[in-house]
DNA sequence: ATTGATAATTCAAATGATTTGAGTTAATCC
DNA sequence: GGATTAACTCAAATCATTTGAATTATCAAT
C-alpha cells in the first residue's frame, strides 16, 4: 500500500520479465496467438517471442494449440494459456465470514470455500486462512508449486479516515500491517485491496471488463463502492482509498443511502419485510413486491446521479454494475436507469454500452482478490501515450 | 488521443531510453545528485548511471555542480539539469486569443506571447502559431536544435459529447485531427490536452505539485475543470475527457454554476458590476465589495462539495486550486472553505494540506501545455506497485 | 501438377546496454 | 598517519534482444 519508488531503471533481466508478462497477457486476451502475431503486437522480433515462448512452455504456462492457416505462408503454431500453469488465491475477509477462491491462470475458480467467523481478530483469521489454503492445495496438488500469490480483500477504507466504514467491524485490524501478516502466514506474495477494486479486477480478468482498458465498477457492498481501472491498472489513489463514492452527498443524502444493500434492507425492513438475504431479495423482486419496486425506482434515480459523477470524472469506456445483489435486480437497474444527458460519455457511436451488469456473480470480490494477482502476472504497466 | 497499444515489449534500446528519462527525472526532482545516489534511487549500478550521465552531459542536458562531501568517502560529483539543455513549447488556443510560452528544461518560462485572435479557424491559428514559434526561436536561438515538443491546450471536451462546452466556440476544429495539424505545421512532437490537465502538469513540473505523485487540480477556466495526476502521470480517461467536474449537479445546480469565472461574472453583472477582467476582480476583492463577498461565501460552500467528490473519488495527496482567478481570491477560497468531514482524506498526520493554492499564476494552462512535454521527457510511467 | 510468392519459424552471429569485479581516488575516523 | 569508507573508472563478462540467412509449409497462378 505504501507509495513505491517513483521510478525504477530497466535492465536486461527486468526487460525479460516484462516481456514474459506481455506475451502472457497478449495470449490471454486473444485466446490463442502465433509467435509472429504476438511479436507484431508487442513491437518485438519473432525471434525474441520465440525464445520467450520456449521458456514459458518449458515452465508450463503455455500450450500448443495446433496450427492456424491464415492466407499464404506457413501456418502459425497457435499458443494458448495453460490454465494449470499458475494459480492465484483470493481471500475475502468479512466481519462474519471468510470467503476464499483458488483461480487458475485462465481466471476460472477451481475451488471455493466460505467459512463463517465468530472471531475476526487477526490471529483467528490468519489461522483460518492457513487452514483453507492447506485444504485447497490438498484438493489441487498441482497448484502447490505454481502459486503466483494471494489477493486479500478487506473492507476499506484503509487507515483512520473521516469515514466510519465497516473497517470498524474488524477488531484489531486497524493498527496492524495486514499485508505483512498474510505474507508471513501464507508465504506468498500479497496484494491488499478493498472490495470494489477487487471486483473491478474480477471483471477485467474474466468478466465484462475483458479487453477494456478504462472502465469503472460500481460495487454493491454494504455501502456503495467504486473501482477504477485506467490503462488496465487500478487507480487506487495516494492511500489506497480511491473510489469511496458512496459517501458523496447528492440532494442532502449520501449516494449509498439510496443505492446499497443497507439501503434496500432498511427500506424493506421499514415495510416489515426481510431483505437481508440475496435470495430473499430475488424472491421479492420476482413476485413484483411493491415496496421493492418503490425502492428500485429511487435507486435508479440515485444510480443516474452516480453515473453523472463517474462518467464526468473519469470518462470511462463503460461502467459496470455489480456486487451483492441478485442479477435480476442489477439487470433491472441497468435497464431502467436514465443515463445522464449532461455527460462526456453521452455521445454517438460508442463501442460499449455506457452501463452494463457485471458477470462475476456473488463472489465477485473474492474472485477479484485473486484476479489482482493474475493481473500482475499478465500485464505490464501501460506504455506511455504519445 | 487514441488509445495506445496496451502493451509494448522492451529491449536494450528502449531500456536505455527509459533510463535516461529516469536519470533526468531524478536529478530534476532533487536539484543536484551524484552518480551513486542516482543509481541507488533507480536500482541501477553506478557504472550504468555513469554511462548515461556521460551521454547526457555530452548532449548538454546535465551540468557538473561541484563535489559534495557527505561523511566519509570520495565526495560525489553533483550533477544538475542544464536549463538550456532542452526546450518545450506550450500553446494555449482560446476562442479569442493564442497564448504561447517557451519553457526551458528546468520549467522556467523563457519567452511568452499573447496574441489576440479574430479568426480562430484552424488555418488562421496554425499560421499564427508558426509565426509565434518562429519569433521565439529567433529570440532564443539555442532552442532551435533542442526542442522536445509542443503541448497544445484547447478547450475540451474532445469529440462531440453531451456537454456543450467552449469547444463549440472554436470554429472548424470539431472535425479535424488537431494534433496532426500542429505536428505538420510545427514539425514537433505534439501532445494535446485540455486546460485543467495542462494546469495540473504545470504544478507538477514547477509548482506546488512538485514531488507529489497523486494529486488533483481544480481549475477555474470558463467553467470548472479537474486535472488528475496519479503516479506522476495524467489520468485522461478513455477519450481524454476525464475531469469534467463542473457539470456534476449538486442540489439541483451544476458545480460550475457556483464555482467558475462565468459564475462570478454573472453574479457581479446582476449587481451591475463588471468582473470580466482578472484585475477588476482583484480590485473588487481588495475593496471588500459586498456582492463579491456574497458570491465567495457561496463559492466556498460549492468548493466544499467539490472537495468531497474529489477526495472520495481519488484519495489524492492534495488538491490544488488555480486557474483564471486572482491569487487573493484563490487564497480566500482555500482559507475559508470548510473541508469535508466525511472524506477519506480527513485523517490525522497528513504530510500535505488537503487544499492549497496553485503557484503558476495566470498563464497556468499555457505553461502546463509545455509542461506536458517536459513531463514526458523527465519521467517514465510508474513502476508497478507490489 | 508445377512454380512462384508469401509468411512463419529457426539458427547462428552481432549488437546494445547493463552488470561484475578489480583498481583508483579522496574524504572521514581513530 | 593508517584504517575505513564511499565514489568513481576501466575492462571484461553477461544477458536479452536484434539481425540476416536458411528452412518449411501454404496459397495462388500458370
Amino acid at each position: 500500500m505504501a507509495i513505491q519508488p517513483l521510478q525504477q531503471g530497466s535492465n536486461a533481466e527486468r526487460s525479460r520479465h516484462r516481456n514474459r508478462k506481455a506475451v502472457l497477457g497478449q495470449v490471454r486476451a486473444a485466446g490463442t496467438m502465433g509467435r509472429a502475431e504476438i511479436a507484431r503486437a508487442l513491437a518485438l522480433t519473432t525471434q525474441t517471442v520465440s525464445n520467450i515462448i520456449a521458456e514459458l512452455s518449458e515452465d508450463g504456462m503455455l500450450l500448443e494449440k495446433g496450427r492456424l492457416s491464415a492466407g499464404r505462408g506457413l501456418p502459425a503454431i497457435q499458443y494458448g494459456l495453460n490454465p494449470e500453469g499458475g494459480y492465484a488465491l483470493g481471500i475475502e475477509v468479512r466481519p462474519d465470514a471468510v470467503f476464499a477462491a483458488l483461480l487458475d491462470l485462465q481466471g476460472q475458480a477451481v475451488v471455493t470455500e466460505r467459512v463463517a467467523l465468530d472471531d475476526n481478530t487477526p490471529a483467528a483469521v490468519l489461522g483460518l486462512t492457513q487452514a483453507i489454503y492447506g485444504r485447497m492445495l490438498a484438493q489441487v496438488p498441482a497448484a502447490t508449486n505454481r502459486m503466483l500469490g494471494v489477493g486479500i480483500v478487506m473492507p476499506g477504507p484503509f487507515g483512520v479516515t473521516g469515514i466510519a466504514g465497516m473497517g470498524t467491524d474488524l477488531t484489531g485490524w486497524q493498527e496492524v500491517d495486514a499485508a505483512a501478516l498474510f505474507e508471513d502466514a501464507l508465504d506468498l506474495p500479497v496484494v491488499l485491496s478493498n472490495d470494489a477494486n477487487a471486483a473491478a479486477m474480477a471483471e477485467r480478468i474474466s468478466g465484462v471488463g475483458q479487453g477494456i482498458a478504462s472502465f469503472a465498477y460500481l460495487y454493491f457492498g454494504a455501502g456503495l463502492g467504486l473501482g477504477l481501472v485506467h490503462g488496465g491498472q487500478l487507480v487506487r489513489g495516494a492511500f489506497g482509498n480511491a473510489g469511496e463514492i458512496g459517501h458523496i452527498p447528492v440532494n442532502g443524502a449520501k449516494l449509498e443511502d439510496g443505492l446499497s444493500r443497507l439501503s434496500v434492507q432498511r427500506h424493506m425492513a421499514a415495510a416489515g419485510k426481510d431483505a437481508r438475504d440475496i435470495d430473499a431479495l430475488e424472491a421479492l423482486f420476482q413476485s413484483g413486491d411493491a415496496d421493492l419496486m418503490a425502492w428500485l425506482s429511487g435507486a435508479c434515480e440515485t444510480l443516474g446521479h452516480a453515473m453523472t459523477i463517474v462518467e464526468n470524472m473519469f470518462d470511462p469506456q463503460t461502467v459496470i454494475l455489480g456486487g451483492a445483489m441478485p442479477d435480476v435486480i442489477l439487470d433491472y437497474l441497468v435497464q431502467n436507469t436514465a443515463l445522464p444527458v449532461v455527460s462526456v460519455s453521452n455521445k454517438a457511436d460508442l463501442p460499449h454500452d455506457r452501463l452494463v451488469r457485471g458477470a462475476s456473480g456473488r463472489m465477485t470480490a473474492t474472485l477479484g482478490a485473486a484476479a489482482l494477482i493474475l493481473n500482475n502476472a499478465l500485464s505490464t504497466p501501460l506504455a506511455q501515450a504519445h
